[in-house]
RNA sequence: GGGCGAUUAGCUCAGUUGGCUAGAGCGCCUGCUUUACACGCAGGAGGCCACAGGUUCAAGUCCUGUAUCGCCCA
């Protein structure tokens, strides 16, 4: 046996045999056939990674805590289904694969046709899927492998296209001009929190605007306005200036009007409640900046562009999508050679053309120092342009009709939110008790999302991603060709014959928006837009097809004739999250009704990070209900985020990142699991010293200490099982009597039963490092410390054997499935060894380790209560406490550990029996020749003494030293002194005594007696020393 | 600017509803080739629980404020 075992333990061979057994018996992948029917399911679906790049340390910790979960509910008979799979990470994998192009290649996106780049993104993607995929592997991750999904593979991309039609067709998604958050770099559209803040040292510029004519303002002539600025260039856009209509200054100058410098425009002065009023002894720093004047650029500022919409005002964009200035984009009226010299200059080079041209011009009032925080582009990191274009939008806050009788109507209680809105679809279950965060305080970041929720922009000017399903023509209506233009889409008279007569629409959804206004013919109302002189114009014409018109194959032949009538599909794609938000019933098959959706929807567990709960949890919520009728899980388990020893957040640019795969190599999967698993608690933060290695290739690689913890535990949990294994051979199932059974039996036992349903506890409360710790005490300290170092003599004892033996295959049976969910690797591979050496383990009519072929699929310890036993425990304990007061004597005297010296204890009844009762145990762990306890014994002369927290004195016989002797009671007594007077001070003050429960009271006073008697001993043993001199 | 969190042994962290004589792992010190394990065994040292007030018989734990650090969102 201990020939097949090495002394270390070594992953690597492990992992791959449990690798191998487990998906060669398909273990993770539930089937659908009815006797399954009875089981309850569980279902996690994995928050898929990106495959931007392969996976960090922070996946690790994720998806280790999904795979304790799911093995432990699957252990607990659950049918269990951890759904895996990837994410197309539009924007990020696009940019990456632009990057490698441009350096590898020289070559740009708009070099190559569509198609062809999208397969040179596809290649990248089949790579790193391949790579992530493989990493979960490595990790032991208990995914169905057999459903792994990509949110562009077919299955997804249709539902992709079904949830746009039926959004499309509830009127939730239409086209909007606005204000977004524009990445000049990356050249698409940003939402909100893909815009990450930085502080960044700017400035104030004080630009000067005169007057068309000078003003008199009691008695003063002005002659210019101020406005305070950090966005210079934005200046060529001003439609406007606006000032406080309380400001003193309001009633000379509203309604007066300035030059725009350079451009010549001559732009109103406003009154707007928004402008603060300038003070300088303001708390609030834009007042202590303010001039009271704001220049009012509506295309390029979003609080400029709600002052614009409230007066009506010009629009102007002077830039083109890449961030320079242009006059192409809206820009009218550059016609002045200052102007003309603007052009093309990018923003930057603008601005500092601009003030520089102000300062020539003595326009430039002052420049002051700013910091401020500015949006940048979480992908290029360049600062975000609010940018004026044409998007796709989805109504959040819109009610759905036909949604009212099942999720109500009416606004949530305290909110804007209809409960029939997108919006108020995912904010209701959490309201309602039904959907609940770990740790709680996270509800509250998802609330107040929610609450505050603008319509969310869903298209993106990329190609990777899903393109978005929507034909487009604008056309021209006249009084004279409306009839036949509209004639011309295909199905729009069956369309509107439909419409009316209340059936649902079939294959398509047409949309007829006039450009000018906006303005929506509704085939119900207008079944034929009579076009009338004053509503000639552009129109824009929008279909959308069916998904099950798709499915029938009849679609293209539709598309073709659409195509050929001048309609062209979107360029754009939709946002990631889209396709993200569909993801816990995209990957079952939805839109059809599947059996996986109908065994496994709605799901259980989202585990997720914290930057995730607005991007994702809380669009899988809406989506789910508004799809399936159901909120995807039940619970969001918010995790930790990994930091480096610093407390600096991984990252590539600090380098201080670690590979899961470098973790994997150099201490194991389970080990790395363990560690992560282990400092997992409610914090937010974990930090992880990061420290670099040089691996054999020769690879600079980072790692950390900290997985030195879970490669130790994993040794000693090998080297264990493999001691208990050597004296396991011959074991008899049979040859077990309870009746024989000793008291370390009943102690390891009642032990092992606490540990069991404390660990089955907290798993139930998403604790993992509680449950570890427990199992680490358990399995290190109760165990092996102890119920193994008490075991080697009975197994050389044949009358002995059989019990011990019986009783060890079933602790460490028990203590394999335990520990399973955290380290998968290690326990599999030593339960098939058990499996081969003691098949069975029971112990008679106690309890039975039900037989199973793999760990994986074992049935979870529960029932053990029964095993419990107090008294052991007790009589243990004190057992324990004796052996290391022993040892303390024979450490602090410098035994030898070989020199076995006589010991004797003098203790009251109670205690005494228990003692020579195990008198034994005593001596075989304390490492002594004889042990003896009694109620009156003398302390031999040349004994060392030393007395145990309830008194009892123990004495190691020749082992005196009178000089450390004395100083280590007087030191004991200055203690017990301390410890007394802080118990008298408590009990004396009557408020305790009254006030304080009497349990406490009790406690205390126990506590004193205890105290007094110690010190009575010690004070005792202390003048019989000064006697002795 | 809004929200959330952290501050406990040299380091990384536990510490449930106030009852603490404040714990663990690593590190440190002393001893040990004790036939499972030195990735180990035995023993030990080490803490005004960030600071200042308050509530309470009792505060690491609850409240208020201050300081430092971090994260999320706008």
């Amino acid at each position: 046996m201990d020939e097949q075992l090495s002394k270390v333990y070594e992953p690597k061979t492990i992992e791959r045999q449990a690798s191998e057994l487990w998906s060669s018996n398909l273990y993770f992948h539930p089937n659908l056939t009815s006797d399954d029917k009875d089981r309850k399911s569980y279902t996690i679906v994995i928050p898929p990674p990106n495959v931007t790049a392969p996976l960090h340390l922070g996946h690790a910790l994720n998806n280790t805590l999904q795979d304790v979960l799911i093995r432990f509910r699957r252990m607990q008979n659950y049918n269990t289904l951890w759904m895996p799979g990837t994410d197309h990470a539009g924007i990020a994998t696009q940019t990456v694969v632009e990057k490698r192009i441009l350096s590898e290649e020289g070559k740009r996106r708009t070099d190559f046709e569509r198609q062809e780049f999208v397969g040179r993104v596809q290649a990248w993607k089949d790579e790193y899927e391949a790579c992530i995929i493989g990493q979960l592997k490595a990790m032991g991750c208990s995914c169905d492998w057999q459903r792994t999904r990509f949110t562009m593979d077919e299955v997804c991309a249709k539902a992709v296209r079904a949830a746009f039609f039926k959004l499309f067709k509830d009127g939730l998604i239409y086209r909007g001009k606005r204000l977004v958050n524009w990445d000049p770099a990356s050249q698409t559209v940003l939402a909100d929190d893909e815009v990450e803040h930085e502080l960044v040292q700017g400035h104030f510029w004080y630009l000067r605007y005169p007057l068309i004519e000078p003003v008199d303002a009691a008695g003063q002539r002005i002659e210019y306005v101020t406005v305070a600025t950090t966005r210079p260039e934005t200046m060529l856009g001003d439609t406007a200036v606006a000032m406080n209509p309380s400001d003193k200054r309001a009633e000379y100058l509203i309604g007066k009007k300035v030059r725009l410098p350079i451009v010549g425009r001559i732009i109103p002065i406003i009154a707007d409640e928004h402008v603060v009023l300038p003070d300088a002894d303001s708390d609030d720093e834009k007042a202590r900046f303010s001039t009271g004047f704001l220049k009012v650029t509506p295309a390029h500022d979003p609080d400029d562009w709600e002052i614009g919409q409230r007066h009506g005002l010009q629009i102007i964009n002077v830039m083109a999508p890449d961030g320079s200035i242009s006059d192409k984009y809206g820009w009218e009226d550059a016609g002045e050679p200052e102007a003309q010299n603007l052009l093309d200059m990018d923003r930057f080079e603008a601005r500092e053309a601009i003030v520089e041209w102000f300062r020539q011009e003595k326009l430039l009032e002052e420049v002051r120092e700013y910091s401020h925080e500015v949006g940048h582009s979480y992908r290029s990191h360049v600062p975000i342009e609010p940018y004026l274009s044409d998007q796709w939008y989805i109504a959040v806050k819109e009610p759905i009709q036909h949604l009212k009788d099942k999720f109500g109507d009416g606004l949530i209680e305290g909110t804007n939110v209809p409960q029939n809105s997108l919006a108020g679809l995912a904010l209701k279950p959490l309201l309602d008790g039904r959907l609940r965060f770990i740790p709680d305080r996270y509800a509250k970041t998802y609330q107040a999302w929610l609450e505050n929720l603008r319509d969310w922009p869903i298209s993106r000017q990329l190609w990777w991603g899903h393109r978005i399903p929507i034909w487009h023509k604008r056309v021209c209506l006249t009084e004279k060709n409306w009839t036949e233009e509209l004639l011309k889409i295909v199905g729009w008279d069956h369309y509107v014959d439909d419409v009316k007569s209340g059936k649902d629409p079939g294959n398509d959804i047409i949309r007829i928006v006039r450009v000018s206004d906006r303005f929506e013919v509704n085939p119900n109302e207008d079944p034929l837009i009579p076009v009338v002189k004053e509503t000639e114009g552009e129109y824009d014409i929008y279909v959308c097809f069916r998904e099950e018109f798709n499915a029938k194959g009849k679609i293209d032949p539709y598309i073709k004739t659409l195509e050929k009538g001048g309609f062209e599909r979107d360029d754009d794609v939709l946002d990631t999250w889209f396709s993200s938000a569909l993801w816990p019933f995209s990957t079952m098959g939805w839109p059809e009704d599947t059996p996986e959706l109908k065994t496994f929807y709605p799901g259980d567990v989202l585990c997720t990070a914290r930057e995730i709960i607005t991007l994702w949890v809380s669009r899988m919520v809406m989506m789910g209900q508004y799809c399936r009728g159901d909120i995807p899980f039940s619970d969001v388990y918010i995790h930790a985020m990994i930091q480096d020893g610093q407390g600096r957040k991984m990252s590539k640019s600090l380098g201080n990142g670690i590979d899961p795969l470098v973790a994997i190599d150099s201490h194991g999967a389970d080990a790395m699991r363990f560690t992560l698993a282990t400092m997992t608690t409610d914090t937010q933060d974990i930090r992880m010293p990061v420290e670099s290695m040089t691996l054999p290739d020769g690879r600079q690689v980072n790692t950390s200490p900290k997985f030195d913890i879970g490669r130790n535990f994993c040794n000693k949990l090998w080297n264990a099982s493999r001691f208990a294994m050597m004296n396991l051979e011959g074991l008899n199932p049979d040859e077990f009597d309870p009746d024989q059974m000793d008291i370390t039996d009943h102690w390891i036992l009642s032990r092992l039963a606490k540990t069991v349903s404390d660990v089955t506890e907290s798993l139930n409360k998403f604790k993992y490092s509680e449950p570890l710790a427990g199992l680490y005490r358990f399995f290190w300290n109760d165990f092996c410390d102890w119920y193994l170092e008490w075991a080697k003599p009975r197994m050389l004892d044949e009358q002995k054997k059989p019990i011990a033996q019986n009783v060890l295959a079933y602790v460490l049976d028990q203590t394999l499935r335990l520990l399973h969910p955290f380290v998968p690797f290690i326990t599999e591979g030593i339960f098939q060894k058990l499996n081969e050496i003691a098949p069975i383990r029971k112990l008679g009519n106690l309890t039975d380790a039900q037989e199973t072929k793999a760990l994986v699929v074992a049935r979870w310890p529960e029932g053990l209560d029964s095993l419990t036993n107090e008294d052991a425990e007790n009589q243990i304990n004190l057992v324990q406490a004796a052996i290391r007061t022993i040892r303390d004597i024979k450490s602090k005297r410098n035994i030898p550990p070989g020199k076995m010296p006589v010991v004797s204890a003098k203790s009251q009844q109670q205690t005494v029996e228990i003692l020579n009762a195990n008198a034994e145990l005593i001596r075989q762990l304390a490492g002594v020749k004889e042990f003896k306890a009694g109620i009156a014994l003398v302390k031999p002369a040349n004994a060392a003494i030393s007395i145990m927290e309830d008194a009892t004195e123990v004495y190691v016989h020749d082992a005196v030293d009178i000089q450390a002797e004395r100083a280590k009671l007087e030191k004991q007594k200055q203690q017990i002194e301390n410890a007394k007077k802080a118990v008298e001070a408590k009990l004396s003050n009557e408020n305790f005594v009254n006030k304080a429960k009497p349990q406490v009271v009790a406690q205390a006073r126990d506590r004193l007696a205890e105290l007094s008697e110690q010190l009575k001993t010690v004070e005792k043993h202390l003048s019989e020393l000064e006697n002795s001199v």
